[in-house]
Parts: C-alpha cells; structure tokens; sequence
DNA sequence: GCGACGATTCGTCTAGCATCGAAATATGGA
DNA sequence: TCCATATTTCGATGCTAGACGAATCGTCGC
C-alpha cells in the first residue's frame, strides 16, 4: 500500500509539532531567528535536559537545524517549508500566523547585541564594510586577522588592537546574523567595537532588550570615518 | 504570554494528525471524497470502536465534518484549509501531496459507484439531464418524486417504475458527490438506473474498484435517448 | 414489527513518552 | 591549568491516550 509509505512521515512529522512544549519552540523560532538551547528551554518552558530531548526530536524530523557556534548551540527553523507549515496549521488553529516573510520588521533587522558584539543590520554592515575596506584579512574557517590598513583605522577609531589582541579569546571571528542570514564581526575584535561605540555614545543600549540603536553622533561619525550610512 | 494562546490550538491540532491511524485517515479523505466510518476503519487499519473515538476527535478539533446519511455517516475533510496543512505536512515528508485541487485527475471526476447508483461526473451530470427534462420533481429535503413525463421516460429506458416505487425504500433521493461537490441521483430508482445501464452494457464496472466506464454503445444511447453526452 | 448492519459508548489494559534530577561532557575565558 | 557555563546522557517516574471487545443505540429494508 502507498498509503503507509506516504503517510508514516508525515504523522510523525505532525506528532514531533504536536507537543506542547515543541510547538512553543517551533513557533518561537518562526521569526527566523536562531536560539540556543537554553532560550529554547525558558520559551518552552521545561528542564534543560527535556527541551535537549525534544531539540534532538525536531532535528531528526528535520524541523530544525543545529549550527554549534562555541558552547552555544544554535536553533533555528530548518527551512522556509517548515515554517510554511505552521502557518499552515495556524490557519487551521483560526488565527493568522505571526508569519515568517522576507522582510519582516524592525525588530529583526535593527541593530542589536549579539552576547557582546553588533548584531543585526548594523552588525552585518559593519562587517562588509570593514572588508570592503580591506581591513580585514581571512585567517580560517570564519576567523578574520586585520591586516596592516585594518590596524592603522581601527587605531584611528580607538581600539587598542595590541590589547585586545592580548586576550585569551578568538581575536576576530565571523558570526552568522539569524535575521540577516550574514555575518557579522565577532570575537574580541568585535567586543572592543561595541564597547567603544557604546562609550562614545556613537549606540545607546536599550534598558531591557538587545536592541541598539544609533545616536544621531553614531550615525555621522561613522559615515566620517569609515564611510558606513547606518540603516534607518 | 500570547504564546501559549497561539500555540496550544496548533499543538492540540498537530497532535490529532500526528497519529499514525488517523493520519491515514486524512489522507484517504484528502481526495476530496467522503468516507463512512466503516471504510476509514479498515483505511486506518483499527476496529470500529477504535476509528470512532478518531473521528470525534478529528471532528472536534474541525479537522473533518461528518453529514449523517441514513445510518451511514460520511466523513470528509472540514475544508480547503484541512487539505492545504496536510499538503504543507506533506512537503516536508518529502514528497508531493496527492493534491487536493480543484481539478483532479480522471479517477475523481470519472464516473464511479456510490454503493449502488451512479456517482462522480456522470452521475451529476445525469442528475442534472433528469432535471433539465423535468422528469424529477423536489418531493422534499434531497426527496425527488418522477412527473408524468419522467416516468413515461424512464419506463421508455427500461425502468420498472411501480416496481421500483413498491421497494420499501426511498425512491429517489439527491445524494451529495464528493467530488463534485454536486448531487447525484441516488435511492431506488438511482439503482434502478445504475442496474438497467450495467445490464445493457452502456456501463461496465471496474472489477475491483468502484470505477465505471461508459462504453461506445452506453455513450451513444445516452446520447440518443436523454440527450446527454457522457465524460471522456 | 423484526432482523441486519452501521456506528457509538463504555471499561479496561497497555505502552509510549514527556518529565525531572543528577551526573557527565565540552567549550570558552581567566 | 582551572572554573564557569552550556548542553547532553542516563535512569526513574507518572500520566496520557490508543487499543480492543462487549454491549447498546439507531436506521434501513423486508
């Protein structure tokens, strides 16, 4: 019977989405955005250990992917046909999804932290920029080294490139951007970025989010220096 | 948290097709076509008692609705929407869905047995030829009764009229098609015409299936005799 | 009315699975 | 090197829900 082969994936496919807890990871992840595996745990609103068996679950089924990125583990949707999918089944649920589209609002592409670094539309110009420029040099597998031009600006900026380079940390690493889907600069480099900025006041933090956003200073200095026009 | 309150319906409805029996189920009905209890417990391969605590929660959670036909009760998906989640389910099993569309091959609209009268195309279109005519009239809720030229009419294709009158049975009855979303001719005299077209070959039936095919002589005596030109 | 049949209800059994805590593993940063 | 943190593995537990058979209800057809 056809009928057994076609339809044994897909209700466990349907079952792996039709558990509470899952279906809360699932649809938090709907925004496109990745989240390691203890967000998704607080979201879910379970024990670590459980939301580790349910991640392997949703893996398996294919309903997220994994990208390890350090001791975090990022999750996210595994393709834009899962996410079609829950919309799918929030038609049926009689509300209209929250909707996974191309260009989706402020929120994802603004500027914003990512652990200690830029993020977000901001972060991911930043990064080509500092390429176009050729500051940058590929030392890796998403490790970056500055070269000569790239030590010279970024000492222009204010970054002691001697001290940070001294931290026991990856110095300059590319970091892929969830709401983007680039990268953007990450590591000790990217840490020193941020925290001149913020002194500067070039970025103000928001009290309770990871939004950053850009001072009206921060916008012209950095059209100045390093010929970046910050989004909106 | 707006998010239990959009996730638990969509949990709570991917859970009833995440069960490997009542997947099969909704498969089955993804044909557009309605099912008996009966026929969608040995599709789902579980005992009748069994399939009917599935179609009551299928039903509840609106995945299906049934429409009671006598002491049959036929199920069918609840609307476009159910066919589309299963559909967007089916994607990510990775294959294509059978695909509920608007204009499914041959093996829906072909002309087919519903128990013992003629369904799919031909039996709409005979149906609506029979009314066109003016040999049927509205007796009722889906009730018809012949007018004096219908049995005159009928008597001429070789129906029994008292005879088939004198079966303590509805006479005749409109009976909702499934795939046509139309209605048919069914009760006494749906047999009646169903066995008089068999018995002079205008109509073969497939031998396992509920398929019927309309034979040369069947189409040109359809033709000929109630002005109706058969499908294919 | 009286079988025959389709379908449901009820009671019970069983198995799978979601859950947690504790311990193990791995990685980054000091 | 060592600690902190993120995540997984393992084992035990408890609940849900899917399964069946027997009995019941309801409708058709004679």
């Amino acid at each position: 019977m056809d009928v057994d082969e076609s339809d044994a994936p897909v209700s466990s496919i349907a079952a792996a989405i039709g558990e509470p807890a899952r279906a809360r990871m699932l649809y938090c992840l709907l925004d496109g955005r990745a989240r390691t595996a203890t967000e998704l745990a607080v979201v879910a609103d379970v024990a670590p250990s459980t939301t580790s068996a349910h991640l392997q679950r949703l893996e398996k089924q294919r309903l997220v992917k994994v990208v390890v990125q350090g001791k975090h583990r990022y999750y996210s949707l595994e393709s834009a046909d899962v996410a079609a999918a829950l919309e799918a089944l929030s038609v049926l649920a009689g509300r209209s999804a929250p909707a996974l589209v191309p260009n989706t609002p402020d929120r994802l592409h603004a500027a914003r932290t990512c652990y200690d670094h830029i993020a977000g539309t901001l972060g991911v110009l930043l990064h080509d920029r500092l390429k176009e420029l050729d500051w940058l040099s590929t030392a890796g597998d998403r490790e970056y080294d500055l070269t000569r031009a790239g030590v010279t600006g970024l000492e222009a900026l204010g970054v002691d490139v001697d001290a940070t380079r001294a931290l026991r940390r990856r110095f300059a690493t590319a970091c892929l951007d969830w709401s983007e889907r680039r990268y953007h600069l990450a590591g000790a480099l990217g840490a020193a970025l941020l925290a001149i900025a913020l002194r500067r006041k070039w970025i103000v933090r928001d009290l309770d989010s990871r939004i950053l956003t850009v001072t009206p200073v921060g916008r012209r200095e950095l059209e100045r220096r390093i010929g970046l026009d910050a989004p909106r």
